[in-house]
DNA sequence: CGTTTTACCAACCCATCGGTCGGTTATTCA
DNA sequence: TGAATAACCGACCGATGGGTTGGTAAAACG
């Protein structure tokens, strides 16, 4: 991680004229925000930020790769694992929301694509792909008797990752620690909202 | 209900019109479906479709104007009800749900909605007042003892709120009744996925 | 020093978009 | 039949957007 001392006059890199982009993009919307708007908030012109990039849609592309490898890094990283599936499914629920905090704006960005373009297609493929895998985890789940059985698995799936996946609309990483966020996430989803009979296993814990 | 028989030559109505541009607006994007894409659909000129609403921001009032409405007369009929926060709270979910299956076209542009026009910051307002309302019942449920109080009232309601909003994204209204998705949601928010001791009181239910 | 490399800019191009204007066609009512 | 009413259309306009062109300024290397 050291700098690489590059040749010629020095200016913004990459990945900081993709971050300036991807944060006009989730604020404003994608199609909303004109390639104008990302080169002034690099204080740029238009003409310089194309010498960066080849196009806006390239980066949409760069941005909502990096938000799908870090969801299926984790995917494999839980498939690796063994051990019942309700507690890999557990994991795989961790994982996605401590992926989804550290890059939020990426995940953002691909949470809302909607297929206008190949680029966007192929987001939504992976995506859908990612669906699959977790509505597996939760059939073999049911199987093992870890979870309900009572709910369709994919309508249980998509309703887990759903509430995942709202995090990108209020969640901002100045405050609170991700992993706490994350442990509050899987106990809401597993265990529910409803008061159990105390058992007085699970301290008071309090978050944000 | 009966047919007014409207003088002039018959045409499309208002609503057959915002109909078809929520449908696009949802399936494009708002910023990426033009007036023309619109009047196409309906198989008319864009001229003619100036004819019957004042501009391209009237529809999207309209549009989220019908999904805020839902929802604030469901949360309203809950809160005349009485009885136990946590039975309340469960009610809102439950009508909800139901508000979202009915007008999914508008619930989901609502949803979508940025902030980026007068007409935007409007319907992000109301849902921040939704927002409140539903953790203010999150907070009265804890007190009573109803739900786990070891959660964020403000997180918890996100939470599980992000759960019911995330149906705008794979529900469809042609399979399925929405009153079982309605207790299906419920039942997965309130008692989680996780297996309980086998109680017996619930019987095996099979939804979609 | 001059060459290479990289960042940068002003001006321009053309397609698209939201919206307007002036007129035409179909229907109801008297 | 003819006025009133409402739906409809072709042609146009100014603004904006993504992207290009043909250069200039600043740093590193030899």
């Amino acid at each position: 991680m050291d700098t690489p001392r590059r040749r010629g006059r020095p200016g913004h890199d990459l990945d900081a004229v993709l971050a300036a982009a991807v944060r006009l993009f989730n604020t404003r919307g994608y199609d909303a925000t004109s390639m104008f708007d990302v080169a002034e908030a690099l204080g740029i012109t238009k003409s310089t930020l194309y010498h960066h990039v080849s196009g806006k849609e390239q980066l949409l592309s760069m941005a909502v790769d990096r938000a799908v490898d870090g969801l299926f890094e984790a995917a494999a990283h839980v498939q690796d694992l063994q051990g019942p599936a309700t507690v890999r499914l557990q994991k795989l629920v961790e994982s996605s929301v401590l992926v989804l905090a550290e890059r939020l704006e990426f995940v953002t960005l691909l949470l809302r694509v909607r297929g206008n373009t190949q680029v966007e297609q192929h987001a939504l493929a992976r995506r859908r792909e990612f669906d699959t895998l977790a509505t597996e985890l939760v059939k073999q789940a049911q199987a093992e008797g870890g979870i309900r059985a009572d709910v369709d698995p994919a309508t249980a799936a998509r309703l887990l990752f759903g509430m995942v996946n709202s995090l990108v609309e209020w969640y901002r990483p100045e405050r609170g620690h991700p992993e706490a966020l994350a442990a509050t996430v899987v106990r809401l989803a597993f265990d529910g909202l409803r008061t159990i009979a105390v058992t007085g296993d699970q301290a008071t814990q309090e978050e944000h």
